[in-house]
DNA sequence: GTTTTTGCAAAACCTTTGCAGATGT
DNA sequence: ACATCTGCAAAGGTTTTGCAAAAAC
């Protein structure tokens, strides 16, 4: 785990100007590790009395993204979702309580066996780049109900 | 590979009326083997010289996918896709010209080597139900380039 | 003949854009 | 002071809904 670097600090780096919506935007996803969504985000926002409007949002959203400081993604359901987590990492999500743990998954792609589903033979002659991997399951909290 | 059931079939195992858009959209979707999203899917539609307002199209989706006849799906960029093929599979996308693969892999979840992105600890107390992987690398058309 | 589906038009929804005033550097 | 950002309003694109005519069973 790094050290966190002050958000101040981040956005001089990165040539973003700390506003108060952006800073708000960034220390929340940096602090609760979530991958909300823009409406999630929002109401988190909301709760801690700042409300922004849909469009300021979604700039900062746009700005943060394209100078590197959050990634977008979307979720097997759909939902475009932002993640202040750069480094490579991979999602397990709570079927129950929708809980998402960024997790990293130390086996090689080498590893992984992996047949046509068509044919079923084995794939051999694709080059890999990489992998985005989604697990669900029960998080501990929910496993034993 | 299962034997293909002859669509009119499937359709009155499910309970939906075979119409002509529905049988068109179905048997695009199992021949072509492809996972287009609604644009896509209507664009090759409309080649065939079907063509299809949009309502009507989202209805039948809707009620394909309800019906269980259909797979809907969200690829990592957040496209909404359609799939035919029901069993559990993942895609290798190529990154050069986009095509889908539909894969199997092998190898057991219990196999994967889990930690925690944060920490770095192995996540042990989750109970596993599924995995949704999506590869991505170069197919070998694209491979060579 | 009854129920479902089609396909048009309208509505709802989410995201982007234009721009004047406010804010950050 | 200058460039950037905010936030309102308006536009754009996609998906859903209402409903009368058409098609399937």
């Amino acid at each position: 785990m790094t050290d966190s670097i002050p958000t101040e600090e981040l956005f001089q780096n990165a040539g973003v100007r700390a506003t108060q919506a952006r800073t708000a935007i960034m220390d929340y996803l940096v602090e609760s590790g979530t991958h909300p969504n823009t409406e999630e985000l929002n109401a988190a926002l909301a709760e801690k009395g700042l409300k922004i409007p849909a469009a300021t949002l979604y700039q900062n959203l746009e700005k943060l993204t394209s100078a590197g400081l959050l990634i977008r993604f979307a979720s097997s359901d759909g939902q475009v979702r932002y993640d202040a987590n750069l480094a490579h990492h991979h999602h397990m999500i709570c079927t129950v309580c929708h809980r998402v743990a960024d997790i990293r998954i130390a086996n090689p792609l080498s590893s992984l066996a992996i047949f046509d589903a068509r044919t079923g033979d084995p794939v051999l002659r694709w080059t890999f780049e990489n992998a985005e991997i989604e697990l669900k399951g029960r998080c501990p909290d929910c496993a034993g109900t």
